[in-house]
DNA sequence: TTAAATAATGAATGCGTATGCAAACATGCT
DNA sequence: AGCATGTTTGCATACGCATTCATTATTTAA
């Protein structure tokens, strides 16, 4: 191991500006007792030596790392999340929060990885994609650092959680069918373990239910490859289906493709498909992809504020909000005569729900 | 600002186990000279209070934070990087580095960046779709800081690069063109001030030149979109293109959506289209997309490889490395008869070449 | 002009760990 | 037993900064 060169010190800087180490420090705190003049002198001095306060030492110092850990998965399969933790990693830069992330694949246990962000301090914990089982949370609990979840629901009332509407968008999806004379479903799953494939299937389903159909179930693995095979069994069906949701867009593209490019099938002439997420590639004209578009901005600004208020301040209580998605409708789903594609169906004017926990 | 609660810290540990906080750091530390005994009864008081070593804290005395800073750009244009990106990250992470993140915009400017990651004292720092600047390069090197780029080739012999070989891989698109009779080439590019586009570029232009051909330019701006204008505004020449590469996948398929839904063209029997990446959806049965495959798992392992190697022993030198490309053959681009769809060409047979500089 | 109030400063200490050093201990050998 | 060797251990200190507290400089009010 080589030895790591020493940087100059707020010591160093103090000696040359000749005022004290804390001066040194003071000139670099925001709102500390200072005099202009000798913030200056420091200033200079600290330019001349190419000093920079160490973040490390301060976080010591101050028990505060600035440092937030995300946690995410899926980002090579499902172009939602790179969206998302593009827009996470911004937002906690711009409000002066460093980022430690981790990768994780969707079956990996975070119980192992949890403690390789606690052992650093960090403020405060983001996932997405992701769940947390209840030790950790409580783990989390114990050391007082705020976890929340982002697109998943919460496993434990000691995690804020952020989600679309799974549930309502599974309806709004069932209901755009049946307005338009279907009469076969199917939903096709991400996996039967996650909140928000779970909740968009009941919602589609219960939605069904109440007008007598039932749809079939075919499992997608919430990847494109998956869905493509999941569309194939559903076209062996013997009453194969006219319509088609998706847990998400990415199955739903893998799903047209399938039944254009290996069914035969039309879209939507033959088949309606309808997709969740809204991702950029449901625009593109070889998809047009129908969809719930999840409000991708505001639940991450939500999810950012809550979580750096509960940083903050401690008396927060941990919050589950649940935003509406907004109906995409473009060409992937035949429509009846009362609607006609480029429309965005928003349901956003019903504000938000907010509960406290 | 609440106080955050304290957590056990070695003293306590130490008191518990009745031995000293060396004796804590020290079971804690792998390889350190300590009685089996006494570990035992070091972590057992240790899991009693449930502690933790705090990896700020040692950082600050090891003078290692065990940090890699990765900046990367294009999150969520091009696919390709958050392959990039998981692969990065999982590999630092199995070797026990941790990773602060940043996410920019292709245009932002890294000198306001990198004080953010150096303040930090990362390790080590690497660069994907991103440049430095070279004061920002003597920074690091001053603060003996290995800098890796990833995709970008080096401005600066202060640091490394890994990179496709992107000349080679415009030539072999160029050639695959010629060989199978297009008169008409044009290129796509991505910006005019990043390598990957502009070595793209040369490769393809000189090897066309040679057989006495000149490519149309048109700027694809490195996205879907920008990629889909250019395309139309090429269908627009007197002379339109039959043959176009795209300085990567996304904007390939941008031009392969424009000609297909908006020009009407069939491809590849009115216009062959190449592009570069093989990103997963470049083989989706809706674009089957030819290109020049980027190796990427080979290029991070030795990205990853040299920048922990370099933070290891700094007595070595930063490299320069190229990765020929594979040329994937799917239908995207008309063949001669001698070629079939689904083959790889590969070249990597050559090993790629390293320089040390 | 002084007293009182406020602002600016430096000395000293703490944050939690790693590690050099010397002392203590154990082991094997003669 | 006596010594040499190697292993464990604890003490003390350093890492770089923030912050409390007491002290001094400066401003304001009277």
């Amino acid at each position: 191991m080589a030895e790591r060169k020493a940087n100059a010190n707020s010591t160093q800087v103090a000696k040359l500006a000749g005022v004290s180490q804390s001066a040194v420090s003071r000139a670099f705190t925001p709102g500390a007792s200072i005099a202009e003049s000798t913030r200056r002198k420091v200033l200079q001095a600290a330019r001349k030596l190419g000093y920079q306060p160490n973040a490390i030492a301060r976080s010591l110092s101050t028990k505060r790392s600035k440092m937030i850990g995300i946690v995410i998965a899926n980002v090579t399969t499902n172009p939602f999340y790179p969206e998302v933790l593009d827009a996470l990693s911004r937002q906690f830069q711009q409000r002066g929060q460093r980022v430690m992330l981790f990768v994780v694949t969707r079956d990996q246990n975070l119980d192992d990885i949890l403690p390789q962000l606690l052992e650093y301090r960090v403020d405060g914990i983001l996932l997405t994609a992701a769940t947390l089982s209840s030790a950790m949370a409580h783990e989390c609990a114990r050391l007082d650092v705020p976890v929340t979840l982002f697109n998943r629901s919460v496993p434990d009332a000691h995690a804020s959680s952020f989600c679309c509407d799974n549930i309502e968008g599974g309806r709004m999806a069932a209901r755009l069918f049946m307005k338009s004379g279907h009469h076969q479903f199917a939903f096709v799953a991400g996996s039967h373990d996650t909140s928000t494939s779970l909740e968009r299937e009941s919602g589609f389903r219960e939605e069904l239910n109440q007008h007598g159909y039932e749809p079939f179930i075919e499992m997608g693995k919430f990847s494109y490859q998956g869905a493509f095979e999941a569309a194939r069994r559903l076209m062996q069906l013997p009453k194969s289906p006219d319509a088609v949701f998706c847990a998400n867009d990415i199955m739903a593209i893998g799903v047209l493709d399938a039944l254009r490019h290996a069914e035969q099938k039309k879209v939507p002439e033959d088949v309606s498909v309808i997709g969740f997420d809204d991702i950029p590639m449901a625009a593109w004209p070889s998809y047009n992809l129908t969809t719930i578009r999840q409000p991708i901005e505001r639940m991450i600004d939500s999810a950012v504020n809550d979580l750096l208020d509960r940083i903050n301040q401690d008396t927060m209580y941990p919050k589950q909000e649940l935003v509406p998605g907004d109906l995409v409708v473009r060409s992937s789903a035949k429509l009846s005569s009362g609607l006609s594609s480029g429309w965005v169906i928003s349901t956003s004017e019903n504000r938000s729900e907010n509960r406290n926990v």
